[in-house]
DNA sequence: CTGAAAGCGCTTACAG
DNA sequence: CTGAAAGCGCTTACAG
């Protein structure tokens, strides 16, 4: 493996100091008073010679390292798809070096991550989704690096969250109204997915019940099937409760509704269902059986948390919630009313 | 911002030397002959300092970095999401510090991006679906660092891809049987999204034209819109186009289905529609009007690609292509033939 | 206008 | 069984 050039190279070929090189190459030769024709001679030969700055190097050395980092669940998934998308590219937009990496909804490989975004000298972690926020808050704060949570709250840091309740809430008011408008009479509502104790999951099914209560209705217990995030469960546990149409269904999550279209496929009367969905998703709002979807607003999100992160202030009590955008899904033609 | 502890912080406090606290901490000590007991007593003390080892620093005096890096068009697509998941956890498991960036198809960004790779002195970068690949290998053989192109091909590094030509024509096949049978004779076959010259495109557009030579047809050359990947100019061009049911289309990716699907909720007849799609959603499979998806094989295209990385040797002649895993889409009950 | 020098935090051959 | 020391490639105050 032939070495990579260094500013020693550049500097025997360009014949000045190595000194030089290096300010040159990072932009400070004109308060260093280096000539033009130097400088523009250093950045010739540096581009001749395939020339890149080693970040060990130069990050050691710096003062600032100007890395920040991101855990985040899964890349594989809209929501997180595009957070991780996004903040990359706010990052960029500041001169930072984001980090990112993906911890599978796996707690120990989530603190390992939190760990080696300390080693990477990361001037901040923002830790999404994490099952235990606080144990990597302690950590970061440990090793003095800021922390800030985002998707799910922490105590130790601040918390930029989706409003779950009101998105929750709005859903739910609309699955009690277009079923009751589809099917001239109250039929039962079914909350399904994701686990009862996560925060997220606790405040959708606050909306749910309060969107109810509204209506002057209240859920039945067994219609709250929670058996956790991904789809096979979900199957397995609605199919268990054997749910018969008419019927509506708060679907807790894209992972959920590939679940409940498993047991819907099965039933004797798919168009008996209706479906609104905490997250969006382009093809889920094609479904017949979709009213509505709750699409959490990624950039309004995204924007909160780089205030924070540009402002020095960050209040371990801040906690802000941002509103869902809530999507209608386009009526199917084939679908008739009650 | 409290400085993190160093070896020298935890060497006095153990009251042994800086290159003994290193090497208990690396796990060099056996070899280096240093006590169990004084292991021991470095470790316990590491660990109440929370002591995480710089990454920079260690980096930066080791012969290698273990660090390969990976740019890749989109996180928010199933597709590139589920390779960038499954890059990581593979690196992971060999002991390699994945570093993904995300260069959202421009071509600035990737060339910008793999200069960062040689920075963080990577000593391997998988270069994903990059508009320029071979401008990235030259770039990258120029600092020793190994390049592999991973979904799109290029000449100057070893490529891994879809087996694009295959994928498509079974899914044409499939296409052209459906139709047949649902509709009673030959209906119009459409080929839409992705760009001319690109290979990918050009490969399935391949296969999709051997398909229809195998039946005795072939393709009317305004049935090919091919206007790139996103969804607006798909739905605008094809719209232009005014297909009339009943048809059957080739979405070519899942991005241009969004597109087709907003000119087929247009139609007077949407059931009219047949569609087979190269690439996977779990929920465009279940569109009416789906009847098959070409599921590109990430395992596999991975398997292959760290097959690669491992050995050392990485001819640039080296193509593979992964055959595509067909996936039928579930047959809608309310769906008539003919 | 430019160079010599110290030092970032680590690793590892070498000496004992 | 352990320490002293050199050096990875850079940056930047300091001296001239």
């Amino acid at each position: 493996m032939p070495r990579r050039a260094t500013i020693y190279d550049i500097a025997r070929l360009a014949e000045v100091s190595p000194g030089a090189v290096s300010s040159v190459l990072n932009g400070t030769w004109a308060k260093r008073r280096i000539s033009r024709m130097t400088a523009d001679r250093v950045n010739r030969i540096a581009a001749e010679q395939g020339y890149a700055v080693n970040f060990q190097a130069s990050m050691l050395r710096r003062e600032r390292s100007h890395v920040i980092g991101m855990i985040v669940p899964k890349y594989d998934n809209r929501y997180f798809g595009a957070i991780a998308e996004r903040f990359e590219t706010m990052a960029r937009a500041r001169g930072l070096f984001p980090v990112i990496t993906c911890t599978r909804r796996d707690p120990d490989l989530e603190f390992e991550a939190a760990r080696e975004m300390v080693s990477y000298q990361a001037e901040c972690l923002v830790v999404t989704g994490a099952t235990d926020p606080d144990r990597i808050a302690a950590l970061c704060h440990a090793a003095g690096v800021r922390a800030i949570n985002l998707d799910l709250p922490g105590r130790l840091a601040p918390s930029v969250l989706s409003d779950n309740f009101d998105g929750a809430l709005r859903l739910t008011r609309l699955l009690v109204r277009r079923t009751e408008a589809d099917f001239g009479a109250p039929v039962p509502l079914w909350f399904v997915g994701g686990r009862v104790g996560d925060n997220n999951t606790t405040e959708r099914l606050r909306g749910f019940h309060a969107a109810l209560a509204e209506a002057g209705r209240s859920a039945e217990p067994s219609h709250i099937v929670t058996p956790g995030y991904s789809s096979a469960p979900v199957a397995a546990e609605l199919g268990r409760a054997a749910p018969a149409a008419p019927l509506g269904i708060f679907a807790n999550s894209t992972i959920a509704v590939e679940g409940v279209m498993r047991v819907v496929a099965g039933l004797p009367d798919p168009a008996g269902v209706r479906m609104a969905c905490f997250d969006w998703d382009p093809f889920a709002a094609l479904l017949p059986q979709m009213i509505a979807m709750a699409r959490q607003d990624v950039e309004g999100m995204l924007a909160r948390l780089f205030a924070l992160i540009d402002g020095e202030e960050c209040p371990a009590a801040a906690r802000t919630e941002i509103p869902c955008i809530l999507e209608l899904a386009p009526r199917p033609s084939g679908r008739a009313a009650g």
